[in-house]
RNA sequence: GGGGCCGUAGUAGAGUCGGUUACAACGCCGGCCUGUCACGCCGGAGGUCGCGGGUUCAAGUCCCGUCGGCCCCGCCA
């Protein structure tokens, strides 16, 4: 660069600037020859600027400027000129300027890109995150990680504000049993022994409101060693809090003026507060599913109690056997083809749906292969209950409770999108609080936390615990945005007994108690504050703020399917002596013949 | 562990019923061009049709396997 300062992004020189010499540097996005004049569009982070060569004004930034590529990193200084007559660019923020280039610095050549850095082309993923360095200079891609940063910015300033303390809590931590798989980490100096990385920091968040720090928060990397989708990743990030003397509507109440403030600086959007709230009985029973989208109604409605005696063998027998029969009144739905009703039948039937009835609502009353099952009187109640109008579609689902409800919420879901009810510009945000403390485990016949063990019950709920834990709620809370979790804690128990009785319903015993979380049942017993608290998905926030429908596009390095780096090429293999080191001897050497 | 979609020059795609030398676009290289902005015009180079096997006189195309990317179920307290 030589004595050269940079004096402006190229994305902040605008009118403001004219008749101003600025010295700006950056990537070639784009050379256009004209054979004597050449423009140069030069981008950084702010943006795109026109530099214009002229071979009469400055023949020999001119002639440097024939040996310009794509990507070369160039530095100008030059003159902020209006652009002449008629060739003013509307569609770029510095479009009513250019620079004339006085004098032209290559510092640096480039390789052709392997793919264009424009906006116009679709490059394949894994293209892109194997050259993630170029892709991450394309300004969508750059948009989205600096509204990562706006959100990031704006959580710690409010946090602050409010008395949050930010500690940090260890990365080498140790395993603990329940939730999800842990990535482990071998001990060189303990032989044998492993670390495994924090699925969230909650056990040491506990201690510290034990110790009296009471507000910490802390952005947060966790790790999962769970299989990837489209928004989740091995290793994401977690606005995580927690807070002493509080009860639910303290959390929620400071949680949601939290997230109000990322919305206003980040998007400029206003949210009402207090936001919804709504119990998860409530949830499932009109939605089918605990993380509702709310952009548009489409309740489910139950029927089983209607169709307990109906000539229909099938609703008729779920209903009398236990099961749950529900229904989703697709308004002007009628209108949909036999191919699109089986698309929904296969759909419902990925959640366990054994099968999708339905009905068209015509003039001639029910359009339905089911409807010769019915009496009228049937009819004309079940029209009732469902308000079914003409030209309406009933779907319903006859099954258990669970897979009722779930494949005709997500169904509901699928629908809601396909009908464009569900609009990117609307957010819609519900709290769903009392979640059950206890899910049956079918495979491991025994009881686990549907939040985690620590997780407090409803005061009036305690007595369950000892009569009918399956019974028992949760001081438990999760913020639902547009169908998406995005965030959810709980009061925490503070008594060592109701631990211990948790402990011991989730059939953890009081020996493996004491070995994995003994330190936590003996700091309880040392003066623990009530206290409580929450972790949000900063990716799945920032997902939702960016519009995107891939956690990769808000995470700078993210990770494949198959959870390696296509850039890095992580994981890999380790030398032989590393391992020695470790103690560790492979059961089945790598590189070498097929996997199984 | 399971279901689905995809893989063809550097990039993103077309390629019919299995049949001649695998096509045009963008990019790249060379030439021309003094107001473009996804500049334009002329010319050129560029291919292990993901990989392996099979069927066939003949495979980008059909079959089997495998690798990779994506979406989903399970899993994710």
């Amino acid at each position: 660069m030589g004595s050269w300062k940079r004096s402006h992004y190229c994305g902040s020189v605008t009118a403001d600037q004219l008749g101003q010499d600025v010295c700006v540097m950056g990537w070639v996005q784009r050379r256009r020859d004209h054979g004597g004049l050449i423009f140069i569009d030069l981008r950084d982070r702010e943006g795109v600027l026109q530099l214009a060569l002229d071979p009469d004004r400055d023949p020999a930034a001119h002639q440097k400027a024939e040996a310009v590529r794509n990507e070369f990193v160039v530095a100008v200084i030059g003159k902020v000129s209006p652009r002449p007559d008629g060739t003013v660019n509307p569609k770029m923020k510095t479009g009513e300027v250019e620079i004339e280039v006085r004098e032209l610095k290559i510092l640096n050549r480039s390789e052709t890109p392997p793919f264009m850095l424009d906006e116009f082309t679709d490059v394949a993923e894994n293209i892109r995150l194997k050259y993630r360095y170029l892709d991450l200079r394309r300004a969508s891609v750059q948009s989205c990680l600096m509204l990562r940063h706006r959100v990031t910015r704006t959580v710690r300033a409010y946090l602050d504000e409010n008395g949050f303390l930010d500690i940090e809590t260890p990365v080498l931590t140790k395993s603990t049993p329940e939730g999800a798989r842990d990535y482990l980490v071998p001990s060189r100096v303990n032989n044998g022994q492993f670390y495994a990385l924090p699925q969230s920091p909650q056990l040491f968040k506990q201690l510290l409101m034990i110790s009296g720090y009471d507000r910490y928060a802390q952005i947060v990397k966790c790790f999962r060693d769970e299989d990837l989708r489209a928004d989740r990743q091995p290793e994401f990030t977690q606005i995580d809090c927690e807070m002493s003397f509080v009860d639910r509507e303290d959390v929620m109440t400071i949680m949601e003026g939290m997230i109000a403030r990322v919305f206003k600086e980040t998007r400029a959007i206003e949210l009402s507060l207090p936001m919804r709230r709504m119990t998860y009985a409530e949830a499932l029973d009109k939605y089918g599913v605990d993380n509702p989208d709310l952009r548009f109604d489409l309740e489910l409605v139950e029927i089983t109690a209607l169709v307990k005696s109906c000539g229909f063998k099938v609703f008729a027998e779920v209903a009398a056997g236990g099961g749950m029969v529900k229904a989703l009144n697709v308004k002007g739905g009628a209108g949909f083809s036999r191919k699109e009703l089986d698309e929904f039948t296969a759909f419902a039937a990925i959640y366990g749906a054994k099968g999708l009835a339905w009905v068209k609502m015509t003039a001639e009353g029910w359009q339905s292969p089911i409807a010769k099952f019915f009496k009228p009187e049937e009819l004309s109640a079940l029209e009732k209950a469902l308000q079914a109008e003409e030209g309406d579609l009933l779907l319903f689902v006859a099954d258990s409770a669970k897979v009722a409800n779930e494949s005709l919420g997500r169904l509901r879901q699928h629908l809601g999108q396909k009908l464009g009810l569900a609009s990117k510009e609307k957010y819609s945000f519900s709290w769903v609080t009392d979640f059950p403390m206890l899910e049956w485990d079918e495979e491991e016949k025994r009881h686990v936390a549907v939040h985690h063990p620590f997780t407090a019950p409803l005061d009036e709920d305690v007595a369950l615990l000892e009569t009918d834990p399956g019974k028992a709620r949760a001081k438990a809370y999760d913020l639902v945005l547009n169908g998406s979790e995005i965030g959810g804690g709980s009061i925490r128990i503070h008594d060592q007994a109701i631990q211990q009785k948790i402990f011991s319903l989730l059939g953890i015993g009081e020996e493996e108690a004491q070995e994995k979380f003994g330190f936590l049942l003996d700091a309880l017993s040392y003066g623990a504050p009530p206290h409580g608290g929450i972790a949000f998905g900063l990716d799945r926030l920032t997902m939702i703020l960016a519009g995107t429908d891939s956690i990769r596009d808000v995470i700078a390095f993210p990770k494949t399917q198959k959870a390696t780096c296509l850039l890095s090429e992580a994981p890999g293999v380790v030398a032989e002596k590393q391992l020695q080191e470790l103690g560790i001897r492979l059961r089945k050497p790598v590189n070498q013949g097929k996997r199984e």
